[in-house]
DNA sequence: ATTCCACAGGAAACAGTGGTCC
DNA sequence: GGACCACTGTTTCCTGTGGAAT
């Protein structure tokens, strides 16, 4: 008698063990009682904001690294900590923190401020006031209460680029609110994966937000390596990962700038996998399959998430692959007929191409052909099967591809 | 030495949405 | 109910460009 196929696979799957003990542990957000590594940092950073416990006002402050260097981590580390050493204390101290890149507008940004401040929808609606408004009344409230805040902006480069975008000014009034609350202050922290951002910084705005500046160095491959052994101590079975797996895991994150993060990513899916193949260790294999997933995972959500034109666009660049903006714009241009959408023009198509160019889905190339122009020529860095396989499910695109 | 192609990509303006305020 | 605001996605208009062809 044959067995059914499903039963055979989830006895297998019950009767081996489970390699990972604690998957909480395997998310880079999981923050241990020691970040290792940063204790120069942690010191600098608390010196800097030592004068708050001093009822003076602090420094301004800048933190670089780039990602998975754990510079947010130690920032709300610290601050947590000062804020529980004055909690007792008459000297209200509030932080406040705000991650740019969660919100797409600026006055987004100053709206989940006054949130954080108390401030209600009755008070500072989401929509439909003047920017100085809304600034008008953060500092009301923040003077009312003789609050002492510490403003930490996390990815302050995006605030930067959506400032530049309206021409608007926040930034420099922020550094500079301090001239204009008489009962309390205000102490901004920024927060910036991009070293060269403040080159587009407006010099007033620099000369106070860069009063203090440190810098996380990217992690080593050594040092990622403990990293790695320290959560895989809470997080897997004893001995479930092989030395190899480690070392390769570690250098692949170390090529890519010393993302702790993706290390952690990496052996949270290598154990993953190697669990689903009921295999007793993660070996270096696993390790690779589990990069190659992430990637897909990537590219998949990213192909998803592009609205129509967007996609219709892909399709065009992988039927018309290695072809000029002009080709790729009549092909788009009979796709958008077969589909019955009206056409976008074509500088707004040269524009979403460098747009999707950014993403790393498609790479262009500018190509000089003397009389007959200058062009940019566009292919998929992505398999087309993949293309194909993310968009089938699309009624939209079911004439096309 | 000039000309001239086929676009790239900047700047500005505009339409539409969803809101406040008085 | 009209003036005003922020913001997005778009169109319109424009200037610039490297090198094959002349």
């Amino acid at each position: 008698m044959e067995r059914d196929p499903v039963d055979k696979l989830l006895d297998a799957v019950e009767s081996g063990k489970s390699l990972i003990t604690n998957r909480e542990i395997l998310h880079f957000t999981y923050i241990p009682d020691t970040i290792p590594h940063r204790n120069s940092e942690q010191e600098q950073i608390t010196q800097t904001l030592i004068p708050i416990l001093k009822h003076s006002r602090p420094s301004n402050l800048l933190v670089y690294g780039k990602p998975g260097t754990g510079k947010t981590l130690v920032v709300k580390k610290i601050l947590s900590q000062i804020q529980k050493r004055v909690e007792k204390s008459n000297f209200p101290i509030k932080l406040v923190y705000v991650n740019s890149k969660e919100e797409t507008t600026l006055y987004g940004l100053l709206v989940s401020f006054g949130r954080e401040l108390g401030l209600v929808e009755e008070k500072l609606p989401s929509t439909g006031l003047a920017i100085s408004e809304v600034f008008k009344r953060l500092l009301k409230t923040i003077e009312e209460n003789h609050y002492n805040i510490v403003f930490v902006i996390d990815e302050i480069d995006h605030l930067v680029h959506l400032v530049s975008k309206t021409g608007n000014d926040v930034l420099y009034q922020l550094t500079r609110a301090n001239e204009r609350l008489k009962k309390a202050t205000l102490t901004l922290v920024g927060i910036s994966n991009d070293l060269t951002f403040k080159e587009r910084l407006d010099p007033r705005v620099i000369s106070s937000l860069g009063e203090e500046e440190i810098v996380f160095t990217n992690y080593t491959v050594e040092q990622l390596k403990k990293i790695l052994e320290d959560r895989i101590q809470l997080a897997f079975i004893k001995g479930a990962i092989e030395e190899s797996a480690i070392n390769l895991c570690a250098a692949m994150a170390g090529r890519e700038h010393g993302d702790a993060r993706r290390a952690i990513d990496l052996i949270r899916v290598a154990g993953e996998i190697a669990e689903r193949e009921q295999s007793n260790t993660v070996k270096e294999e696993h390790i690779r399959k589990a990069s190659q997933k992430i990637e897909e995972d990537k590219e998949t959500t990213a192909l998803r998430s592009y609205p129509l034109h967007e996609k219709l666009l892909i399709i065009a660049v992988m039927k018309a692959a290695g072809l000029s903006t002009g080709e790729i714009y009549s092909a788009y241009k009979s796709l958008c007929k077969i589909i019955r959408q009206k056409e976008l023009t074509q500088r707004r198509i040269t524009q979403m191409l460098s747009e999707i160019e950014l993403s790393g889905i498609i790479t262009g190339k500018i190509i000089h052909q003397g009389i007959h122009g200058r062009t940019k020529k566009y292919k998929l860095t992505i398999s087309p099967e993949m293309v194909k396989n993310t968009f089938k499910d699309e009624l939209t695109f079911e004439d096309i591809l």
